[in-house]
DNA sequence: CTGAAAGCGCTTACAG
DNA sequence: CTGAAAGCGCTTACAG
């Protein structure tokens, strides 16, 4: 069963293409019972204009892509989540690619979404990427990018983040806050930003309170997949360097989450012996025991606002204006919960 | 900067646009010479065929659908990941859709999928899902459609699933086997068959073991966001209507916990007082405490099943041979953990 | 081995 | 208010 053309609309009606065209669009030079005629002939006929036909004319799919490191996970799959919803309230659909938090394929995958035409680029970088010629392209094809969550200052696009930095001295803070005196911290990967920010304020809560920093308090985690495995190797070699560690502020629910498995097994009571705060809020925080204190990462708000910049980018090429790159930083809170409760 | 297109290829080396095609595309009838020529120099200018010309031309978009209900869901992101895993692998993309667990846009995004001239859909069911002239629309387009995990028997189209049936008899009989004399069952929402087949397994291995099935022993959950909540609430009705339930099998690992949490919160102890199996294998059950018992749902390989499956029926219709549906029925195994630890 | 021509199904500037 | 014509950028059957 072949889909009906316009040109089949056309000849039932007697009338050209061009006409039949213009009735279905609204354009205001047709007579109202050529219009009416036109619109109940396609309605019958369940009459679906061939997108790509309309595509290849108008220069635009209405279509973005979207490249995340990791799908299953409770932050970016809500990221995912407000992507997704906000494209479709302006008709827009969403190809979901993922990294794998590898540098090859994610160049691979957006000269993938390159040559695929997308209108637009959604990006949240891997672990691996250090090198940003595949975005600078991106850039210079005058195609919409926004990056969001782990991003790279030295690209010159938009951006959809929170304040790492501002989080994690809040994190931190409310240990000091609650008498935490030695405080460890397990901290991302080398090269994301936002786990370089993360460690940063850290360090700056630590110094603002005259608590002297101390590096072989730090230990690091690549948080890919292995991240729960990661949390319990720095928690039992934690417990072989230091045993006066009383509060740790970890990059990640799911490492915090692998650290307190760890702790549990070996004896050390949370938060009584040590107080932890994780980061990112992940649901699973807050029905383990005792319940994570966390700082609430808001993906779906993000995934969101992220779509609407992409948007606005987009419109304002299409209509030859000048596209302003912004960048957005959105709020996060501190979760108390039982792991800090003194 | 405007792409480059095989004219300027083709008239920057002086042959036709016939000629360069046929280079690039490995036709046999070149000469070696010219397509050394064109390949050469289609990578300079980094030529990218215009996808939506191609895709007019032969008529496919190398893209698929994606409608499913939840994005934010342990079980379900496996799943996408698994399809977009192998569906890169075929050199296809994804377009993904959230149906919300709603029928009404389910339907519209069908219908979206259709427009866009999708090469295939892949679905699994939202749970107010009950008339299925969408999907039948869908097949009478001759356009492959593979439903996982959700599915609906009526619908003559391939199925990945598990055996749901089989898998809450093991799950009920490991109850039983532990010595559970009184089991209660957290049953999904009426509609899906998973939730039915669920449920007629627990029946079945109550009354294999000579156990009366007992009505008011089973409570129901939506299973959609509040998952979490009405495994607290059924706990504690449970609670208040009977005093000697020393089992319960439910429905979905997130209703489970919820429902540990309850008891919990009321000093029911388990796996003491009440033996609990839930269903799925979230990672989350490998965290909490207890550590949840549980069947393990294959995600990441139902949606690389499904993507072959489809893709094969792609391929079929391409080649205008006759495509078959299959039922595919995916393993499941039992996790034990110290939630029916005895 | 090469190329002219038709055509995929639309949109839109232009003429009447 | 209507329509003929050009064109988006490819692919492919056909002729030479």
């Amino acid at each position: 069963m072949k889909p009906v053309t316009l040109k089949e609309i056309a000849e039932q009606l007697n009338i050209s293409v061009t006409t039949a065209s213009k009735a279905l669009k609204d354009y205001p030079d047709v007579s109202k019972k050529t219009r009416g005629l036109v619109r109940e002939l396609a309605k019958t006929l369940n009459y679906k204009p061939n997108t790509f036909a309309v595509n290849l004319r108008t220069k635009e799919s209405k279509t973005i892509g979207l490249v995340i490191p990791v799908i299953v996970h409770h932050f970016f799959s809500s990221v995912i989540k407000g992507i997704i919803s906000q494209a479709e309230k302006k008709g827009y659909l969403v190809i979901i690619l993922q990294s794998n938090e590898s540098y090859e394929l994610e160049k691979k995958q957006i000269d993938l979404l390159l040559s695929q035409r997308v209108d637009g680029i959604l990006i949240s970088l891997a672990n691996g990427t250090a090198d940003f010629s595949h975005l600078t392209e991106v850039i210079s094809q005058e195609k919409p990018l926004v990056m969001f969550d782990k991003i790279a200052k030295i690209v010159k696009c938009s951006k959809v983040i929170i304040d790492d930095r501002k989080a994690a001295y809040m994190a931190t803070q409310h240990l000091i806050d609650i008498g935490c005196k030695r405080i460890a911290h397990f901290r991302g990967a080398l090269l994301p930003q936002n786990s370089i920010d993360r460690f940063l304020g850290y360090k700056k809560a630590l110094l603002d309170n005259n608590i002297p920093y101390d590096h072989s308090l730090v230990y690091i985690c690549e948080c890919g997949d292995m991240s729960f495995e990661e949390g319990k190797t720095n928690a039992q070699q934690l417990l072989k360097d230091h045993d006066d560690v009383d509060g740790i502020f970890i990059n990640t629910d799911l490492v915090a989450i692998g650290a307190m498995t760890q702790f549990n097994k070996q004896g050390v009571k949370i938060p009584e012996d040590i107080s932890i705060v994780g980061f990112s809020n992940w649901f699973m925080s807050s029905v383990i025991s005792p319940t994570l204190t966390t700082i609430d990462q808001p993906g779906f708000k993000m995934g969101k606002t992220a779509f609407k910049q992409l948007y606005k980018e987009i419109k304002a090429i299409k209509n030859k204006k000048p596209k302003a790159s912004k960048i957005i930083t959105l709020d996060t809170a501190l979760i108390e919960r039982e792991s800090t409760k003194k």
